[in-house]
RNA sequence: GGGUCGGUGGCAGAGUGGUCAAUUGCACCAGACUGUAAAUCUGGCGGGCUCAGCCCUACGGGGGUUCAAAUCCCUCCCGGCCCA
């Protein structure tokens, strides 16, 4: 069930969290005269608006916004479920005539959305909480032996200490009778991306990216975050596992526990901020169909320019 | 002014004569990543090199003891606490 041909036309704006995605967005897709659907993770979640940098209403008046706030932040997204929506939104708008720009920084759905998903079976959460009950009484390292013994090519791949992946590999194995490694090369099919189709990353120079990073966590506090992990925690249900991991809120809860003072929330959400845009531009980095705009300070990128470079470096 | 405890790598904090370029945590750098991904995992982390080894500079400053000191002694500087 490749959905990668549903992308064929798209245009995507991605960068590490902290670039300035949401602004230049804006005035990309009013360019092109396109709809903006979210690639990220986290802000599908009503109720986590602060933290997760939301687009403001005012920018989203400006022109449709898709993906947004479709879930409840005790419901649980995964990359195959926001894939299906991600074609069937694309499809629709550029049914309607226009241009599908998608926006954000989720690296696991930028990758899924040039390369598409292996055809595999969703989670199994009693399978996973059964290996991974056994990864605790004998070492994960014992799992991927086990691993080895049906999937030496995905055993190589991961580290002995992978539980995550080495999980999902068993998983696999065990629903589908067929080794992941060998389902993952269905990779190798997928077509390549038409003519129009373009996707770009906005790099800025590290310790700039750092402050801006720094200084919007502060500014997240003094527009009301606390209250709104408050709110959050207040909610009937819990959040679910996905939501939780949601930059920020688990130290929120933490401060409003009285585990530390503010000053050091601040400081962890800050560092814990940073670290995962580090992580977003290893990905940027290395994906070459994924260009870099360079920009420095509150100036946009031109937007033709933009347009103009990246049709000289695809001759 | 007197007494006392302490000054270790970006920070916190071990070490208390050789096995110490110095445990560990954090920060930082690099990498991985196919249905939890704002997650998870891995490696590096004084400087230099003809690099599984060698050289240099290092544990507040200076001096000393010793074959050998971050570790012992003297002195100076700085900080905490107590007395005045």
């Amino acid at each position: 069930m490749s959905t990668a041909h549903a992308f064929h036309r798209c245009w995507i704006l991605s960068g590490p969290t902290g670039s300035g995605k949401t602004a230049f967005a804006l005035q990309l897709a009013e360019h092109a005269n396109a709809e903006i659907i979210a690639m990220d993770s986290m802000t599908l979640y009503r109720g986590m608006d602060i933290g997760t940098a939301k687009p403001s209403t005012e920018e989203r008046r400006r022109l449709p916004h898709h993906l947004l706030d479709v879930l409840d932040p005790w419901e649980s997204a995964s990359v195959a479920w926001w894939l299906e929506h991600a074609a069937e939104r694309c499809r629709d708008i550029e049914a309607r005539g226009k241009r599908a720009l998608f926006v954000g920084g989720t690296p696991l759905y930028l990758k899924a959305l040039l390369f598409g998903l292996f055809s595999g079976p969703p989670a199994n959460h009693d399978l996973r909480q059964r290996l991974e009950r056994e990864a605790g009484e004998h070492g994960v390292p014992h799992l991927h032996r086990r691993l080895a013994e049906v999937d030496s090519a995905a055993a190589t791949r991961l580290h002995p200490n992978d539980l995550r992946r080495i999980v999902r590999a068993l998983e696999v194995f065990e629903v589908t009778g067929k080794p992941i490694s060998q389902l993952q090369e269905q990779w190798r099919n997928e077509a390549q991306p038409g003519p129009e189709f373009r996707c770009w990353w906005l790099d800025r120079p590290r310790a700039e990216l750092f402050e801006r990073i720094n200084s919007r966590v502060e500014k997240m506090i003094e527009a009301g975050w606390v209250e709104e992990a408050r709110h959050l925690r207040a909610l009937p249900r819990p959040l679910s596992r996905q939501a939780r991991q949601a930059l920020g809120y688990e130290e929120l809860f933490d401060y409003l526990d009285g585990k530390f003072d503010l000053k050091t929330m601040v400081e962890l959400i800050q560092a814990h901020s940073r670290q995962f845009a580090k992580r977003q531009l290893t990905w940027f980095r290395h994906l070459p169909q994924c260009k870099p705009i360079a920009v420095s300070g509150d100036a946009l990128p031109d937007v033709q320019r933009c347009l103009v470079n990246d049709d000289t470096t695809r001759q």
